[in-house]
RNA sequence: GGGCCUGUAGCUCAGUUGGUUAGAGCAUGCGCUUGAUAAGCGCAGGGUCACUGGUUCAAGUCCAGUCAGGCCCA
């Protein structure tokens, strides 16, 4: 007779092999055509609801590795909580405006020869640009098993988003935020606009470099010696800057005196041709800070003022001029210290006066008109102030100068920096800053530190520039009256959002600024009339930023009730406190009234195997030999894989992606599922309504077991409410690993297999075995959301049709104190016992366990426990035959000794009954018993 | 250059208020098993806790500095 048949052997249809890459396509139709989302969702109607909003990424190019991670963060977060029983809805977003889609179209649309495309065609293909890469990324973020309401994303492009965005902006102006300042931007001469810094190149030019003399108030024939390679800035220079840590020295050269740097004054005396001189003394910064000086060529004086930062000693002269219209640094000194924003260039690049000072202290007539464009190298605004210097004996000295220079990326010209009229969200207007420093400290930054960045964020940041002049963004809806100046006014913003609202920001672009004006203009208006419409756009990060109004409290599904929408959680990068965390904060407490998140959680960045950052010029050297898309990893490995991947390592550090740690997990993996294989395949037979076994009847192993997974289960539980998901990872990999593999499913497969089918040591153990694989598969799901699925399909009993509509909360499963000492003694035990079978094992004393007697000599209070649990160790060491003797020492001496008897052909025990039945002779006793159960089944 | 953060075995993580010879899982090596088998079990090796200095009876843990790396600024 073959026994084998008579065994309860084993049976899935749970593939060993996952084979990821082709069956989770199949998982993800099967999850869209049975709306999935939608009946989870469903299914929470009237629960509480979690909500986490989407951080929006920017619709332009692949999902790279650092996106799904973000993503798929946020998805074991939203589905633990639906697990959990919370209403948990997933509204993913997009932001889609900005420059780099609009520098990508017009490079695009040069490339086809179409040059001077008005803005309303540009915009289009803007749009269409990014709807593609928004489909593109939509499928590749299904991909990796997130869910959420793909089909209703929110979209900054929306009309409704556009049209909320502007009413936030209309509360804000209503409050009196916004005002109108200048602002240094590059400026192309020949193109007439802006640029962004993504819009200049740099590439070597020659500059004049030179130093002129700037003569010291009260103090006759005494000059600061300043630098600089701008000639053409002079007539907009309000201030001087020194550094503050150098030394400055006061020299007597041919009758005048000069103030510079001590270190360069060498350097200086060469060029200048100086034969001789002498220093009088040094300065420091007390006496620097007392100077005051005359403008070389023009009626006013200004100050020397502390500029360390960008100040230095290797070339130059130790002063720096400074024109606040015309450079950045020289912008924020000149704002700290209350200098006007003086820019006397107008849109052609030519010198003009301007209305930021009187017309006495501007420039003289003679330069009006002059062009600082270059043509052959030579620029008209630079001759014609080096000629004023000349004449003025002001200028001691000039010279070529190459350097590296900024560019206009389509017309090659240098680019110029070009204070422009800006709008401004002015941070300090009523305690506003105070205030989100109050805000910022009612929310949960998770972790703590997150806090101290977006407070110093907050504390150091300048007024916000909010304007841009860009085409691919939302319109800020100012007119400006015949003298230029700019109405803004938020009843003409709110008819601007109504026609958004119905027509899309186009419109703003596609009507004159009479067409426009007939549509909004407030009936009880009485400003100036509009002569012409402003060209200006919002920075993107008003849009991102007003996703509190323009989605939590629009959509129904995510906000409470109309005072309650503040969601539960952002979660994105921690480059995101000076970003997104923010500028929502700001835009959400200037408009809504408080910040829109009670939580804030963050994760760190991608780094590789070396743990420096990701990038292409490594790629590029053979660092990784693919880009690091999400694709490359799922296509490779799976999405469960780059799940799990993602909850093995602390996010709130640095996170790395390698090959090597990805195929590691892919280890690790393997080990969860064939612990999931075992369970499931020794279920085959069991129905749990009607086979389960009572608790209190459980064997104590199971008990032990059960005992056990409830800890697993708390503290995954825990884990996960702590957004700790490696913590998740290792409990759960090492519980598979420890004490279920290594210990409990390979102490049971002697009872699963080998006692009759329905006996109770059988049942008592599917009993466990079913309750763990509901708990494993539950605890899994939010991480391995294919896998725990597929798993879930072969979950005997009636569940619900997937893994992601269950419900899960630990349960706890008490055990008496006593009943604990007694196993935990029985484990120790065990713990000694296996390095002596191991000896007996190297000695070839015997091969596998069961083929070992052993001996348990000693009288201690463990061998007490030992005695009275005989049979329960005897199966804890898996071994035929286990004695216990007295010897009247404390120690315990172990003996291993070949097993008595035979070796029973069905159960493989080496048993003395063996044989004793004549009809069965090369099997035991119970086992006797056993196939007696399958021969009378197999007749009924 | 400034702010915030990180640095424990090949990999990923634990290491409570400073307190014995620093732990786990995986990976590796060597055995066993062949009724979880492209599986399973056992045993073993592997760490100057980034480095240096300090506080202390005692430091992976506290302090200072250095180095390396990350994010954000300049």
């Amino acid at each position: 007779m073959d026994y084998k048949n008579t065994l309860n052997l084993p049976k899935t249809d749970f593939p060993m092999k996952a084979d990821l890459v082709s069956r989770e396509p199949q998982r993800l139709d099967k999850w869209q055509a049975s709306h999935l989302y939608e009946r989870i969702q469903a299914r929470r109607t009237s629960a509480e609801t979690f909500i986490l909003h989407d951080g929006p990424p920017f619709a332009n190019g692949d999902v790279h590795i650092g996106n799904a991670l973000n993503k798929v963060l946020k998805d074991i977060i939203v589905k633990y909580q639906s697990l959990r029983g919370k209403s948990a809805p997933y509204v993913p977003g997009w932001d889609c405006h900005g420059l780099p889609i609009e520098f990508k179209v017009s490079q695009e649309m040069r490339k086809r020869g179409d040059t001077n495309v008005d803005p309303v065609t540009i915009r289009k293909a803007c749009d269409e640009y990014a709807r593609k890469y928004i489909d593109i990324q939509r499928t590749q973020f299904k991909r990796l098993g997130v869910l959420g309401d793909w089909d209703n994303p929110y979209l900054t492009l929306d009309k409704t988003f556009e049209a909320n965005e502007l009413r936030l902006f209309a509360d804000i102006v209503e409050k009196g935020f916004v005002y109108r300042g200048k602002k240094p931007v590059y400026w192309s001469i020949p193109c007439r606009t802006a640029l962004a810094e993504a819009e200049v190149e740099y590439k070597d030019h020659v500059s004049k470099s030179i130093y002129v003399k700037f003569p010291v108030v009260g103090q006759p024939n005494t000059f600061v010696l300043i630098w600089t390679t701008t000639p053409w800035t002079l007539p907009a220079n309000l201030a001087v800057a020194y550094n503050s840590t150098f030394s400055y020295s006061l020299v007597h050269v041919q009758g005048e005196s000069y103030i510079l740097s001590t270190l360069l004054l060498p350097t200086v005396a060469q060029k200048s041709g100086w034969t001789g001189y002498e220093i009088q003394r040094s300065l420091d910064r007390d006496d620097l800070g007392q100077i005051e000086f005359q403008h070389p060529f023009i009626a006013r004086s200004g100050r020397l003022l502390a500029g360390d930062h960008f100040v230095d000693n290797s070339t130059g002269t130790g002063f720096v001029h400074i024109a606040p219209g015309h450079g950045l640094e020289d912008y924020s000194l000149g704002l700290q210290q209350g200098l006007p924003i003086y820019s006397p260039v107008d849109d052609d690049g030519r010198f003009t006066h301007s209305n930021e000072l009187p017309l006495e202290k501007q420039m003289p007539a003679e330069l009006l008109g002059k062009a600082i464009i270059e043509k052959q190298g030579k620029s008209e605004a630079n001759e014609a102030v080096l000629q004023i210097l000349r004449a003025r004996n002001v200028l001691l000295h000039e010279e070529d100068y190459l350097h590296s220079y900024p560019h206009c990326w389509r017309s090659k010209t240098p680019v110029i920096f070009r204070a422009m009229d800006q709008w401004f969200i002015k941070i300090d207007h009523q305690n506003f800053r105070e205030a989100a420093l109050q805000e910022i400290d009612r929310v949960d930054w998770i972790p703590d530190w997150g806090k101290n960045r977006i407070e110093a964020a907050v504390k150091g940041r300048p007024d916000w520039c909010i304007s841009r002049q860009r085409t691919w963004g939302v319109p800020i809806p100012a007119f400006y009256d015949a003298q230029g100046k700019a109405i803004l006014d938020p009843a003409i913003v709110r008819a601007v959002a109504d026609l958004v609202a119905t027509h899309g920001s186009n419109a703003w672009f596609e009507k004159t600024c009479s067409e426009l004006w007939a549509i909004v203009r407030p009936a009880n208006w009485n400003g100036p009339e509009p002569v012409a419409k402003s060209n200006d756009t919002l920075d993107v990060w008003i849009d991102s930023g007003s996703s509190s109004r323009s989605v939590l409290m629009q959509r129904a599904e995510l906000k409470r009730s109309e005072r309650d929408w503040q969601a539960d959680m952002y979660l994105e990068g921690s480059d995101q406190h000076r970003g997104w965390f923010q500028s929502s904060l700001l835009l959400s407490l200037a408009g809504n009234g408080s910040a829109p998140f009670k939580t804030v959680l963050t994760h760190g960045f991608l780094v590789d195997a070396d743990r420096e950052k990701i990038s292409k010029s490594k790629q590029g050297q053979g660092g990784y030999e693919k880009p690091q898309t999400s694709e490359t990893y799922v296509q490779k490995h799976g999405a469960d894989i780059v799940r799990l991947w993602v909850a093995s390592q602390d996010f709130r550090n640095d996170i790395v992606v390698s090959e090597e740690r990805v195929s590691k997990v892919g280890e690790t993996y393997r080990l969860i599922r064939n612990t999931l294989r075992y369970q499931l395949s020794n279920l085959y037979d069991f129905e749990p309504d009607k086979r389960s076994v009572r608790d209190e009847q459980l064997t104590g192993l199971d008990r032990w077991i059960l005992g056990e997974f409830a800890k697993l289960e708390a503290d995954a539980a825990a884990a996960y409410d702590a957004s700790e998901f490696h913590v998740v990872y290792q409990r759960l990999s090492q519980f598979a690993a420890v004490e279920l593999s290594a210990i409990y499913h390979d102490i049971v497969k002697d009872r699963l297999y080998t006692d009759a089918a329905n006996s109770h040591r059988r049942r008592s153990t599917q009993t466990a075995l079913y309750r763990m694989i509901v708990g494993l598969c539950s605890m899994l799901g939010p991480i391995l959301a294919f896998t725990a699925d597929e798993a879930w399909e072969f979950v005997p009993g009636d569940a619900m049709d997937s893994v992601h509509l269950a419900d899960w909360s630990p349960v706890n499963f008490p055990r008496s104190a006593a009943e604990q000492e007694t196993w935990k003694t029985l484990f120790a035990i065990r713990q000694m016992a296996l390095p002596e079978l191991e000896k007996a094992r190297q000695a070839k004393v015997i091969g596998k366990a069961l083929e070992a007697k052993i001996s348990l000599i000693g009288r201690s209070e463990m061998l007490a426990v030992a005695a009275a649990e005989r049979e329960a160790l005897r199966e804890l060491l898996n071994v035929s035959q286990l004695e216990i003797a007295n010897s009247g020492s404390n120690d315990i001496l172990f003996q291993v000794v070949k097993a008595d008897g035979q070796k029973c052909e069905r159960c493989w025990h080496w048993e003395a009954d063996v044989g004793r039945n004549p009809d069965q002779s090369t099997i035991c006793g119970r086992c006797v018993e056993a196939v007696k159960e399958v021969l009378e089944a197999a007749h009924a």
